[in-house]
RNA sequence: GUCGCAGUAGCCCAGUUGGAUAGAGCAACGGUCUUCUAAACCGUAGGUCGAGAGUUCGAGUCUCUCCUGCGACACCA
């Protein structure tokens, strides 16, 4: 595949002469005019104007004059810039012939060198729900490792549970004085949730009750049997619970490795922390100064002895050094957390964890509901069950409408439905906060997952017109002015993939998905593709490019791509 | 108070890392289905890029000051 920028910067580089500019500022200067009726590149003269002591509008004519046209359509000055006008037929064909031969796989490299990558993710609280909240963590998580795939890293997705603690102690006094298995066996969470509930509430009348649940997370930390049966029974109720969401927006996990998981490895990591002489004292708790770091103090553990969160993430990240020898440890977690796992960053390095320089957390913005924080306690909740439901129903309702005839409406129906939910997250900067509306959420018009996908449905429907079709051998020899914004966003998907991966940053994709779901519905919309018999095979070769690139940008953000809907 | 993130059209957001006339979507108004799926396409209208100064040939983009919103600031996770 010929790299058009480089081969651009070759052709400047040759009209100035040599010694004048760095190679590599030629190259950085070629830019993409906003307008494509400008050209297909552009070189701004303004840094020769000081060298030559000339107007850069003549400088750029002088250029112009300098370039034969060899392998362009035309070069031109406007202005004070160099166009470049590419080829099209040659450009094209080039292009078509790279995706139709790489199928789903065009855009993979090799840059991570099948390195692991652990990203810490999604993390629900075992018998709570899973809320709105938790959606970005998870879907944003998921696709970056399916990014990272792409570039050749190897990702370990963990859904970091939070499976241990105090409260564990309150839900078995709870469920024993007031529960019931039946309720538990038919709707885990929502039981397991009310017991918590009354818990906090009794307790402010009955402060014995504290006593009693202490006594129980006691009991569970030390093995007692009864204590440990019925958390791993509510813990596996409530995974199944999650699993259910899960399946229902395609995510799936390499490893649950939750607190419980590393509640055993604590006393190693206050051991290698003494052994560096990091721990020191403060006001009764045990902290490691962090001033060099131009950081606060990190909290080890409580002045009671007991340890906290970061006490935890020490562990996780020196697990994860040993077990995988991670090409970087990726943390997606909310913005709220960024100082965190600065702290956190600079305590491992500072014990000389191989991988700490490598650790990013990957932070995303809030989602609020009229401008505030959710939360479970002032009853600002988003199930995301619900919101999923509510989304699968609605396109469910427009395939009635549009579609009736369509084979495995329920199917397409979630497909769509949390197509549009997941795509809807991850459109957006992930450092934009969300202000959450229902009615926004549920919108399949416009920049939505579900354009992305009726997209590409109209492509495949095109395909399935003629049957004879044969990518692997159809002419690419296309000559259709109209098409060359759509073959020109095909050629930038592989560095679209880099960026996105480079940047932890799924809307590049997504955003990508929209320009060229785009381009092609304006295209489509004005040429007709198989009526003209000379052009319709080369026609079919975009369109089938168009599908393929469709569906592996949707893949990459963890969205479905049906082919009817 | 200190630090971090953000402020672009009525609303929600892009803006190719400093370049050409600041762009989409939603909402509004008007047009396009006997012809490859109208979840689409085309058009109209909508802007002091939070404010001010600075750097430069050139600033939505970089620097500084201020304003506004959100978040974080050791015994929660």
């Amino acid at each position: 595949m010929t790299d058009y920028k480089q081969q651009v910067a070759d052709t400047i580089k040759q009209a100035i002469g040599d010694g004048v500019l760095d190679d590599a500022v030629i190259f950085d200067k070629i830019e993409r005019p906003k307008n494509s009726k400008m050209g297909d590149f552009a070189f701004p003269a303004f840094v020769l104007s000081k060298v030559f002591k000339k107007a850069p509008q003549a400088i750029a004519e002088e250029l112009v004059g300098k370039i034969n046209g060899d392998g362009y359509e035309k070069v031109v000055a406007t202005g004070p810039y160099v166009n470049f006008f590419l080829s099209k037929p040659e450009y094209s064909k080039n292009v078509l012939e790279t995706v139709l031969a790489e199928k789903g796989n065009y855009g993979q490299n090799q840059d991570g060198q099948n390195g692991n990558v652990p990203i810490d993710m999604s993390s629900p609280n075992i018998a709570k729900p899973i809320s709105m909240g938790h959606l970005r963590s998870t879907v944003i998580g998921n696709s970056v490792a399916n990014i990272l795939a792409k570039n050749g890293y190897h990702p370990i997705k963990d859904n970091h549970l939070g499976d241990w603690g105090t409260q564990f102690g309150k839900l078995i006094t709870a469920y024993l004085k007031w529960g019931n298995e039946e309720d538990v066996k038919r709707d885990p969470i929502n039981y397991l949730v009310k017991y918590y509930v009354r818990f906090h509430k009794e307790d402010v009348d009955h402060p014995e009750l504290d006593d009693e649940a202490r006594e129980w997370f006691s009991k569970l930390e030390h093995g007692d049997e009864q204590a440990i049966n019925l958390w791993k029974w509510f813990r596996s109720v409530s995974l199944e619970a999650f699993n259910q969401i899960y399946a229902k927006l395609g995510v799936s996990f390499d490893t649950y490795n939750g607190e419980a998981f590393y509640n055993d490895k604590m006393p190693e990591v206050i051991e290698l922390l003494k052994q560096k002489h990091l721990l020191k004292e403060s006001q009764g708790a045990q902290i490691v100064d962090l001033s060099k770091y131009d950081l606060n103090p990190a909290l080890i553990l409580k002045s009671d002895g007991a340890s906290l969160y970061i006490t935890r993430d020490i562990a996780t990240a020196i697990y994860r050094d040993r077990e995988y020898h991670p090409a970087m440890n990726l943390y997606v977690v909310g913005s709220e957390q960024t100082y965190y796992f600065k702290q956190l960053k600079a305590v491992l390095e500072e014990m000389g964890v191989p991988s700490a320089k490598n650790l990013h957390h990957i932070p995303f913005g809030l989602i609020t509901v009229n401008g505030k924080k959710l939360s479970t306690r002032s009853g600002r909740i988003i199930l995301l069950d619900e919101v999923l439901n509510d989304s699968i129903a609605l396109a469910k309702k427009q395939i009635e409408e549009k579609n009736p005839n369509l084979p495995d409406k329920d199917k397409v129906a979630q497909e769509v439905g949390v197509g549009a939910i997941i795509f809807g997250d991850l459109k957006n900067d992930k450092m934009d906060s969300i202000n959450f509306v229902l009615e926004e959420q549920l919108r399949f018009e416009g920049e939505t997952g579900p354009y992305v996908q009726y997209s590409r449905v109209r492509a495949e429907s095109i395909l399935r017109k003629v049957p004879d079709f044969d990518p692997e051998t159809s002419s690419r020899d296309l000559d259709d002015p109209e098409a060359w914004e759509i073959v020109k966003l095909l050629n930038d998907f592989p560095t679209i993939v880099k960026t996105a991966c480079a940047e932890f940053e799924p809307s590049v994709i997504a955003k990508y998905s929209l320009r060229l779901a785009k381009a092609f519905n304006k295209y489509y919309a004005h040429t007709r593709i198989l009526d003209d018999v000379a052009q319709r095979d080369a026609r079919l070769s975009l369109v089938k490019s168009v599908s393929i690139v469709l569906k592996e940008s949707l893949r990459l953000l963890g969205v479905k791509s049906p082919d009817e809907m």
